[in-house]
Parts: structure tokens; C-alpha cells; sequence
DNA sequence: TAGATTGTTAATCGATTAACAATC
DNA sequence: TAGATTGTTAATCGATTAACAATC
């Protein structure tokens, strides 16, 4: 039933909900999917469409209750529960998204970090002991730890995943410019702004020197 | 006539070049359309169908020389010309992006940063002096910085794109989490880990406590 | 030659959008 | 009531994949 759900409505609730935490900060009480999609970049239709596949949520003439829509897309996402995480690499990037995780109000946090490099093992970051990697398959089970994020050297990506898959992780948010190969019980995204990065330079304009 | 080239095409791109890249390096000369797409993740199919809007690359019953497809496939990025990019925004995030794209063999790199903190303005970075919005715009015609990569906290980026628009960028490499409306001039791409992450949740197994 | 693999077509699958009756 | 906006259908658009003749 689940995979009846197009995985790009999938990731843009997300993007949905971020819109509305902001806007019910400031004060909105209802917005429309015309109000949503033009603030984000989306067609109307298919905000109304993805959002009805979870529910009639929506009121004929008057748009979506800004609160009631974040509390069902924080249902929908299983974010109405804490959902620790860990992370693997302490490198610039790993510090840099450990810290922005500790900021956000969030109910993903990060619960436990790991680095193989014995200079920083035993340090602390967001109070957080760096634990050796050795230490992971443990700590994702006593902690329940249910997704994972990777950002270690490409060489090293596919053996870590290896250790979360076998550790009964659910999800790997992979930052590592590899693809990484999982099996049917655990999704796995790749973040890959170095693609991004190429992939752009496709669209600049040819210089005809 | 770029137009017609789809989306997700351009996207997989930079991904095959990396593996031919790595590949060459481990003194490969030829791989099938079924080694690369098993190799990332994709049918052959659409690895042979990729390719072939540029032109004849492979060879039949041979595959494709992989120096040769890097060769093209660089060109097809305009990966074959130094690009200059900028950065704006060296909190941590930052930081990590201008170190690892300093120790890359990449065409793209970054030769100006930039920062509003004016107790970080002046410091160096990578051999780069930090300097202040007020220099963005200078900055990216005197250099001609084609590229620009924005860092900051969701509530100035607009802005900042606005100023590189205006300032003759043509693409845009948006970290913050927010939509940022550009123009039919200027190429925007959205990185957003964290809808990346709160879209993963979504896959967790329901508890049934 | 025999086996392998391309480039390409046609079929399929998936995602987006326009349109509108229903109704708040 | 009149105006606005949903939820949903049908149409369109776009992307992937299977299949195979061509040929190295």
C-alpha cells in the first residue's frame, strides 16, 4: 500500500511541512494549495494531490488548517515519535551536520557518533562521545538507533553500511559519493552534491571564445 | 535543443563520470553499459539510452573505451574549462564544502568566499580571505565567477541569490533550506538534507507498542 | 565465425497538470 | 448567495525498460 505512494510525493511533504511550521510561526491559521505552491515552487494540482492520498485534510472554499496539516504530515512521516540516529565520519561535514542537528527542534537526533581515527575517538561533540567503529553495531541496537548517516571517505562507505544493515538500521542517509547497495529492508538515500555541482555546470552558457 | 535532453539525464552524468574516473585510475579501458549501470545502480538501458544523445560513443561488442567517454562526457559538462565558483556563508557547512573542494582534481573550484560575521571577515580560508557581502557582486565579475554556492541561513539566502543573479551568475548551488525563486537565466539547484532526512522517516516500520 | 554489446524503437510505467463538480 | 477552493478524474507529459537488428 505504501508503495502505491510515488516516491516523489514522498519527498516533497517534507518540504510541505517546513513551509508550514514557518508560516504558523508567524501567525497563519489556513493556507491554500494555491498559498503552498506558489511558495514552493509547485503546482497547485499537485500539492492538493499529494496530500489527498493521506486524507481529506483540506476544507472546499477556505484551504488546509495550517496546524492540523503539520500535525497529519508529521503522522504521515513518522515524525510524531523520537527517531534516534547516528552518524559515521567525523570529518568537517559530519561535525558540521552533527551541530546543525543538535539547533533544530527536531524529533530526529543524532544519538551517537563514530569515527574510525584514534585522535578523535573519546572527544566530545553536542555532547556526545566519538565512539570507535567498532563500537556501532552495539550502539545502534542498545540505543535503537533507526537510520544512519554516512559520511565517511567513498572507500569506506559501502563496509559501514554494511555494519548498519547488518545492525538492523531501517534507513542510510549516504553522503559518501558512492552508490551504495542495501536490500529490500533498508531505504537508502544518497546526498551527492558533487553531481549536483557538475551537473549545473551543464546549463552555463557556451562561451564561443 | 538542450531543452530536449531530459533532467534526469544531465543529473546521472557527473555520476558516470565519477565511476570511469575511478575506474581509469584502476586501469580499466573498456566498460559495458551493463558494468557502469550495474556498478550505479541503473539499467543498462538507460546508461546506453544516456549516452547516445551525444552521440556514438561505444563500440558494439566491445562496450565503451573509458577514456575516451570521460574525454566526452567532460566536454558534455563543460567540464573541459576552468569554471569558477563562489561561496557565500562559512559557517561550518561552508567551511567543510571550501576543504573539500580544495583537495579535488576538479575543474570547478572555488575562488571566492564570502561572509556577513565581520569577525570572520579577513580571516583566511583555503588561501582565501573571507570578504563581505558588500564585495559579492564585484567580486563575481572581476573573477568571473559563474557558479555560486549559497551557505547561509535560510532567512538571508533570497537575498544573497538575488545579488548573484543580478550579478551575472548563471547557476545557483542552494544549501539553505528554503525554495529560491530565480529566473529563466540562471539554473537553480536545491540541496535539502534535511527534507532528505524527514523523508527517510517515512520508510521506518510502524511500532506497534 | 560466434559471442557480446551497442544504438534505437516501441512499450510500459510513473508523475504532473488541467479541468471541474462538489461544497464550504 | 457568491466566491473560493477542495478532491478527483482524465489528459498529458516525461522517464524507464525491454527487445532486437546491426555490427564489432
Amino acid at each position: 500500500m505504501k508503495n502505491s505512494i510515488s516516491n516523489a510525493t514522498i519527498n516533497r511533504l517534507p518540504i510541505y511541512l517546513r513551509y508550514l511550521e514557518r508560516i504558523s510561526v508567524l501567525g497563519a491559521k489556513n493556507a491554500s494549495s494555491q498559498d503552498i505552491g506558489e511558495a514552493l515552487g509547485f503546482n497547485s494540482s499537485q500539492v492538493r494531490k499529494d496530500l489527498s492520498y493521506f486524507g481529506d485534510f483540506g476544507k472546499k472554499g477556505v484551504g488546509y488548517n495550517v496546524d492540523i496539516l503539520i500535525h497529519k504530515i508529521r503522522q504521515i512521516l513518522n515524525l510524531d515519535q523520537s527517531i534516534p540516529i547516528c552518524l559515521v565520519g567525523m570529518g568537517r561535514l559530519g561535525q558540521a551536520l552533527c551541530q546543525y542537528n543538535r539547533y533544530q527542534n527536531d524529533t530526529m537526533k543524532i544519538k551517537a557518533v563514530f569515527d574510525s581515527n584514534k585522535d578523535v575517538i573519546g572527544s566530545e561533540i553536542n555532547e556526545l562521545a566519538i565512539q570507535p567503529i567498532n563500537e556501532l553495531q552495539k550502539t545502534i541496537k542498545r540505543k535503537n538507533i533507526r537510520i544512519g548517516i554516512i559520511c565517511v571517505p567513498q572507500q569506506f562507505a559501502q563496509e559501514i553500511a554494511n555494519i548498519m544493515i547488518h545492525s538492523g538500521i531501517e534507513a542510510i542517509l549516504n553522503f559518501a559519493p558512492v552508490f551504495i547497495k542495501g536490500n529490500e529492508h533498508v531505504k537508502i538515500h544518497n546526498v551527492d552534491f558533487t553531481a549536483d555541482l557538475h551537473s549545473l555546470a551543464y546549463f552555463l552558457k557556451k562561451k564561443t571564445p
